[in-house]
DNA sequence: TGCAATTTCCCACAATTTCCCACAATCTCC
DNA sequence: GGAGATTGTGGGAAATTGTGGGAAATTGCA
């Protein structure tokens, strides 16, 4: 699995290209070539995987029959909903899909967040906003997430 | 296994004809041809198969014996008599059987969305109504998927 | 057999995507 | 700090794709 690290501005041009900072670049195992998925994330956010590591979420996902049940195929469909390979073109660049941009309302300045073999890509003024926590919330978010730990 | 990736926008004209994006038909095995296999899917969508893997759909089905009952009978002819053959045309487009385009309420747009080896049509409006859940709801369907999953 | 409906095979235009180049900004190394 | 290399940004133009419709060929039905 990859591991990525890193925060980065970057720019949606007008054709929604959106340019890969050599940095993160770099990160890519070579293997990648020059494909990658992009998806929906839970939050207001898009999500960017290499393609190996989007298949090895969604073989998960295969591993339970769809003839299981309703709910299986409702959850598998929302895990996957708006998955689109995108390609890397000459000057680093991805074509992120108009449907996806406008979910995730992103406009011309954009940050990357790399987040375990995870990027995500958010609108700046959104990010700030989702970012913007009082010590003692952060406190509170940091208990819940060990007691969830602790439960698995 | 073919395993596709994708959600893509459709229109779908007053003939009943479908193209299928490029981005789509690229990820089609060499060895599909001009050939896919429609059906009805188990929500109020349609699938689309390549005919290899229909084949091992199919072949799923015959693993268990029609001598067993009834129901098993019944499931199996319901299951199958909704498939069709369809041939993809020079633009890239196949033909929907009026009858599958009726049971799916396809009209204008239609959404595909790859699902492992398959493919679902959607109406637009219908997909949005599947995908839309509340985090409550979400986080049941995980935990009913991380049962299932262990269960095997 | 003849009519109507469907399907196939064309062509054509609009929209999108890709490919390319060029310049500006930034970084690196001396 | 400065010069050269690299990276980021923008846009033009060609190629590809999506969409629609006309008309011939085929099918199904009466």
């Amino acid at each position: 699995m990859t591991a990525f690290i890193g925060e980065f501005n970057c720019k949606l041009d007008e054709k929604g290209r959106l340019s890969i900072p050599s940095k993160l670049r770099a990160q890519f195992p070579e293997a990648v070539g020059n494909t990658l998925v992009v998806n929906r994330g839970f939050e207001k956010c898009l999500v960017l995987y290499t393609k190996e590591d989007w298949l090895d979420e969604t073989a998960k996902l295969n591993t339970v029959d769809d003839f299981m049940s309703p709910d299986i195929r409702r959850f598998k469909r929302i895990f996957t909903n708006g998955a689109n390979l995108v390609q890397i073109d000459g000057a680093q660049r991805i074509l992120v899909p108009k449907k996806l941009l406008e979910y995730a309302e992103l406009t011309a300045e954009v940050i990357l967040v790399a987040n375990g073999n995870k990027i995500e890509l958010w609108d700046q003024a959104i990010y700030e906003s989702e970012l913007n926590v009082d010590a003692a919330e952060m406190s509170q978010l940091a208990q819940l997430f060990h007691q969830q730990r602790n439960q698995g």
